[in-house]
DNA sequence: TTATATTCGTTAGCATGCTATCTATTTTGT
DNA sequence: ACAAAATAGATAGCATGCTAACGAATATAA
């Protein structure tokens, strides 16, 4: 039985990766007082554009919904989001960034613009641009495991 | 400003990708009653060979001391695993698979491996390779951002 | 040797993830 | 039109992550 073979591994090691990348950014954000959990509904309003439905942001961060609401809860407390509903199906609630939110997301998106220049150091535009087509063939490939077992 | 520029994305589409993974093997394991988060560091016991200790094993896992603790307590009570002392230096604890901790980890490593081989489905042996790389010298690059703050 | 610092695992308490369930609203089917 | 199903968000309660602080054991240094 081979145990470590390297495609086996490569997850495991993208899980690592991606956690301690969270962990760099969190670092460089702390004057701020957000958190590791917080900054990012508050940067992918930032990167979904305003008036985003909180379902449409939950997907986006890859978290559930009721655990969105909490940290909504939160960036409202400080002011940094608006949360209203909207006129044409009231379920809907519609999130976008106050001026002091959007400053922060500007902050961030430097931040996190310094470290990724720091962490593609030494790889080539060639190089750059096959991890991402490898990253999307993953992406799509996952898809179609996820929806052979629910295929609804 | 550049909103989506691509590398900025990346990390983004990792994290997104290593969470739906460990919901698929998750759902796949859920038969044999363990969470997404205790089948961790029973079958990272099982890569990284029996007396291990705990602290190798959560840096291994990738979370905190305490919190890897907790999920301990749980693996013991089910009988997967066993932690005892170290007749050199009774600080640390030793821990090691069950018969029934082992079979289980053989049945993680099937359905991972099945997982894994649908996730690589289209991806050359060589594209492979070239992930594997790319993966590498971004491990590395994220040790010196990591050790340049705290050069101790 | 002996005082001090370090290391390993644990406990305590909080932050953040989940599922199940609820309410309000909208959509669908008859 | 109206009943039934579906959808959006919120709430409740539990699982799992973290840091801080602790105790026991070991390592280091005076």
């Amino acid at each position: 039985m081979i145990k470590n073979n390297n495609s086996q591994n490569l997850l495991f090691r993208l899980i690592l990766l991606t956690k301690r990348w969270r962990q760099v950014v969190d670092q460089q954000l702390m004057s701020s007082g957000l958190t590791d959990a917080t900054w990012r509904p508050l940067f992918h309003i930032y990167l979904l554009g305003n008036d985003v439905r909180q379902k449409d942001l939950a997907e986006s961060i890859g978290i559930a919904g009721p655990s969105l609401v909490r940290l909504l809860d939160t960036l409202l407390a400080k002011k940094l989001i608006n949360r209203r509903e909207d006129d044409q199906d009231r379920r809907v609630k519609r999130l976008s960034l106050t001026a002091s939110g959007e400053q922060l997301a500007l902050k961030l998106q430097q931040a996190i613009n310094t470290i990724d220049q720091q962490l593609l150091c030494g790889l080539s535009a060639r190089d750059l641009e096959q991890l991402i087509q490898s990253t999307t063939l993953l992406e799509t490939n996952l898809d179609t495991i996820i929806n052979q077992d629910k295929p609804k």
